[in-house]
This record gives structure tokens, C-alpha cells and sequence, in this order.
DNA sequence: TTATTAATTGTTATAGTATAACATTTATGA
DNA sequence: TCATAAATGTTATACTATAACAATTAATAA
């Protein structure tokens, strides 16, 4: 089963409330299908799978996280296995890296030209992670950046707190 | 030596031109030793080292690094050792964690009550890295994240890319 | 001072994250 | 089909961080 329906703590709830995860998960399989057909950039079974196993949830997972499920389906798979499809996947835009947690997360929304590098809301109760966009910080810290002549090639920008729902307890 | 006078490009230059660094290092220390005394908190000789070693230049440094260097003094000197005096300080606020690379880099402006989160400009070329006073970004963040009704408790900001030195060639 | 307690450091082992290097297989296009 | 490039297999190892328990040192009370 894909996604159980019994909704815990620890179940994703967006903002517009619960919704249905397995449209998450198809969404980001037809985007990225979509985005590297027309790169020419191929989305092989291994990286089509491990994109398939960071939309598990909504919650960063790490590489060797990853490699545990893989194992089960491909003996073969190793560290390099997993940590190729990521390289693949962080080139083409389709996931981000969470540093402060050594992990990786589905972007919801690829950029068809270029790789941005997300803003990131993390619950340090549930473990999800929501992607912002947020133009504005990026244009502030790029003003701040050329006041001392410095050029930004790219961000990271990850907030720790609670999200709405795990507040209430 | 502490400092080399003949600058290098790899040598760090501030907004302000070049500096004498020695000033920083001791600056640091002395902040640091006040900021402890005042809190009750024991700034021991590991921990005033692992500070200075920290402080030997304006470029994130590594635990290992640091442990490298430390083995020298201290034959005892273990990934304890270090990390241990690394979670002192990150506690005191007197270092901050580079989380884009496993490193840690002194705070020059360490707060007298809370430890802040800090703002980083780090340059791919030199390395450096220097804290902006961003409170209006931390602001901005803030109320993108309590339109999402999510709470903040920490953040890390760190932008990559050329300080003004750097572009030149 | 001395005994008691708490904090710090020593020591060994191991967990977790990531890449190097080279061999083999698979896909692509001439 | 053959040559080439891309992807994957395979083994080993480097780098980052913490667990667990012992020994030592500092702070505090008796
Ligand atoms: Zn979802
Ligand atoms: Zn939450
Ligand atoms: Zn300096
Ligand atoms: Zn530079």
C-alpha cells in the first residue's frame, strides 16, 4: 500500500488540510518524466525508483535510508547505487538536499530551465518539511550579499520549528 | 607565527581592506572569556584552544582538522575531545555550524543573552566566509513561515558564491 | 580540610555519511 | 555491427559523529 488512510501525528497534513499523498507521488513522477524526456537526460529505473522513494512522505530521508528499501529489490544496489541516482536527481532539479540533515526531499515544483535551491519550513516534531517560495528572501539576501560585493551562486535556507499541527500538544 | 603578512589570495580581506587578524583572534577570545565568566560557564583550556584553533582564519574548519592539530598539543586527542568542546562552544554561542559543510566557523559577534543563528556569505573560491546582521531576512522568514502558521525555533541561512576578491579573475 | 558530588576529560569502539577506483554491462549512434 | 559513451556493479576506504564507560579534576558542603 502506497498510503495508509488512518491519519497519525505524524502524517503529512498541508496547509489546505489532509489530502491525498498518492497524487503527490504521481505528480512528481509525471513532472519528472516529463522535465528529463525533454532534456534528453534519461530517468532510468534505479533513479526513477529512488524519486519514487523520497515521495514516500514528506519528510527528508537519507541516502542510506534509501538503500535499505533498494536493497530489498535490487541485490546489487550499494552506496554508490543510491548516491549516483541522487547526484542525477539534485543536477536535474527534481530533489533537494536538507543539510542540516543530511538528507534529501522531492522539490513539488521543478524548474523547467533551471535548478533553484529551495527555502524549506522543517518540524522538528513531525519531521516534514514544506518548500517555500520565496522570492523576496532571496532577493533581500541577494542585496545584502552585493552590499559586500558578493556574488551568490546559491542558497540554502532552512527553517527548524513546529509546524501548525504538532503546536497544538 | 600567528598571521603571515604577505598576501595571498587565499589571505582574507574584510569590506574594510585587509586586516591584522591577530585582532580578531584575540577579540574572540577575550569576548569569549567574558561571555563564559559571566555566565558561570567554564571556558576551559581545550575548549580557549579549540576556540583559537577555530579562529585561525575566517574559513570554516572541520572537526578533523581541528582534531589534527590539537593531537599535536594533546596526545590524548580524540573525535571526543573535539566534538565535545565543539558542542560547548555552539551551546555558548561562540561558534556557529556550517551545515552545507560539516565545518564550524567563530562568531564574531557572539549575543551577550541567546545564541543566535547566523547568516553566512561563503565564498567557493577562497572559502571564506563572513555573518551578515540579517534581521531583516530573519524577519521576512518569519512571516513567511506564520502565514503557513509554522513556528521557527532556528534557522540556517548560508549563500555560496564569490566574494568580491574572488570575482577579479 | 576532607568527603561528597558534579563536571570534565580519557579511552575504545562503533555508527552514519559519502566518495574513489576500476570492472562490467547497457544504451546510443555512426 | 562496431565503436563509443553512459550507466551500473563491486570493493574498498575516507570522512563525520556519537555511544558507553573509566579516570580525573573541579566545585561544594560538611
Ligand atoms: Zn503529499
Ligand atoms: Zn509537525
Ligand atoms: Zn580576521
Ligand atoms: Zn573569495
Amino acid at each position: 500500500m502506497i498510503h495508509s488512510k488512518k491519519t497519525t501525528k505524524r502524517d503529512w497534513v498541508g496547509s489546505a488540510g489532509s489530502h491525498d499523498h498518492r497524487v503527490c507521488i504521481v505528480d512528481a513522477l509525471d513532472k519528472a518524466a516529463a522535465l528529463c524526456s525533454q532534456r534528453g537526460a534519461r530517468l532510468t529505473q534505479i533513479r526513477r525508483r529512488v524519486l519514487e522513494l523520497i515521495w514516500s512522505n514528506h519528510r527528508p530521508i537519507g541516502a542510506y535510508s534509501i538503500l535499505e528499501v533498494l536493497k530489498k529489490e535490487r541485490t546489487n544496489a550499494a552506496p554508490p547505487t543510491v548516491y549516483r541516482a541522487l547526484d542525477f536527481l539534485l543536477k536535474q532539479g527534481l530533489v533537494h538536499r536538507i543539510q542540516s540533515q543530511n538528507a534529501f526531499i522531492g522539490c513539488p515544483n521543478p524548474d523547467p530551465n533551471l535548478q533553484h535551491t529551495g527555502t524549506f519550513l522543517i518540524c522538528t516534531d513531525c519531521g516534514n518539511a514544506v518548500e517555500l517560495e520565496e522570492t523576496k528572501i532571496d532577493r533581500l539576501l541577494e542585496i545584502s550579499a552585493s552590499n559586500q560585493g558578493f556574488v551568490i551562486e546559491s542558497r540554502t535556507i532552512e527553517a527548524a520549528g513546529l509546524c501548525t499541527d504538532c503546536q497544538v500538544n
